[in-house]
DNA sequence: GAAATACATTGAAATATTTCGATGTATCTA
DNA sequence: TAGATACATCGAAATATTTCAATGTATTTC
């Protein structure tokens, strides 16, 4: 992981609708969730859900999988794994 | 560490000026860092430069120190390991 | 205490992000 | 194939962030 990837998952974890979006997985114990059911609990218009995955999948946080008319996402588990280990750098 | 917090770290973390600062102290294996050596190696106006410490300040990852006219910053660690720490949460 | 140095704050312009109504596209169902 | 469903994209408004010249404050030095 370099420098650009880094900050550019740092900005998807910058915001309080997308942390949810994350938090949700893990309690799902990671599960995969639907794009309609992220629309449920997220009070947001529909393609404002639809930026926020976007960004979330831009910075391959989420692998999206598409399935008939609907949208799966997984999370991605290394690319987490990558950003703690960028992370942990610097404490040395 | 709540989600707040979280999120105002993520932010400070995901621009490329403060990302560089960080990446000084850990080349410097955490030595302390004086703002004017800070504004040295970036190619920003002082007030810039400032806002950005700021920022990563009232995020904690940083600790200000005076020494007389001049500022002394530490990267704080602890804050470091409570954003791993909540991040290796999502990881499940 | 006057001048110089180090950093902060203000205010304003430029840019980026967030938000959503309107609309587009793909897929499913009857 | 017409209508419905699921999601994406466009375009514009609101908000936040970045940037810096100008200026302010604290400290040192002479």
């Amino acid at each position: 992981m370099d420098s650009k990837k880094f900050e550019k998952i740092s900005r998807a974890l910058g915001d309080s609708h997308r942390l949810r979006i994350l938090e949700k997985f893990r309690k799902k114990c990671d599960d995969p969730l639907y794009c309609s059911e992220i629309h449920d609990f997220l009070d947001l218009a529909q393609p404002s859900v639809s930026h926020h995955l976007k960004q979330l999948v831009e910075a391959d946080l989420l692998i999206p999988e598409k399935e008939g008319r609907n949208l799966k996402y997984n999370l991605n588990q290394q690319v987490l794994n990558d950003y703690i280990a960028f992370l942990t750098a610097f404490k040395g």
